[in-house]
DNA sequence: CATCGTAATGTATATATGGGTATAACGATG
DNA sequence: CATCGTTATACCCATATATACATTACGATG
């Protein structure tokens, strides 16, 4: 299986506000509750981790990840209940639209030369 | 407005087959009858313009644009019958895709900061 | 209060991307 | 058969993008 076909972002001032990029890496902020370790484990430099982070932090009226530096393991970051909303949202824009032009995208993909 | 919120691309071995540059740019060559013209038109280099042609005539199993060198005004380049079916199929799932999942769209954009 | 792992930020470097320019090939037309 | 505008391609360079590396801040915990 071909790793998602189709493609969405999302725009915001001419910038991507949301993309798929951005997903994955909230879920695996989610799931690890830690920048840096979502960062390895996509094998992103921490750097563009946190800058996309940052990115999203500013470009919402609310924020996405909160995190906390210091403590007993140094700190973490959590993906809040609007980031949350944002993933799950963004799921299922995929979804319906896949769906929606199922027809068309079929029309499209049944001519790509297969690799 | 904003130029189109939804941004939609189509994934071919990890590149993009189609998205919304090249979709403008081959409108631009039915228009126009040319990649330079169409270039120009858009206030792109000849050359980007036509790698995008050439990316897409390598990704599909048949021509989206046929050219020709030479003659009395140069030649030119025509989008063929495939190309216009595939311009017309982008479209259709740009507007299907903004449809099926306007619910949620609208949940994500109205947290955007307005700019 | 020293330690630890992470957040946050700075700086330099490598790589990718696209533009600019030049040049050759092409072929209908006058 | 010279001209013309376009396709097609090569080469170099500027800029943008991302990586690598370094440093500081943080604060709970032992």
């Amino acid at each position: 299986m071909q790793a998602s076909l189709l493609r969405i972002r999302i725009n915001h001032a001419g910038n991507t506000a949301l993309g798929p990029g951005k997903i994955e890496l909230l879920q695996h902020i989610a799931q690890q509750g830690s920048i840096s370790a979502a960062a390895k484990q996509m094998r992103m430099s921490y750097r563009r981790a946190w800058e996309l982070v940052d990115v999203m932090n500013r470009c919402f009226d609310q924020a996405v990840v909160v995190s906390t530096a210091g403590g007993s393991h140094g700190g973490g970051a959590q993906v809040t209940e609007f980031g949350q909303a944002l993933i799950d949202a963004y799921q299922q824009i995929l979804q319906k639209s896949a769906q929606a032009a199922a027809d068309e995208l079929h029309l499209i993909t049944r001519h790509l030369k297969k690799d």
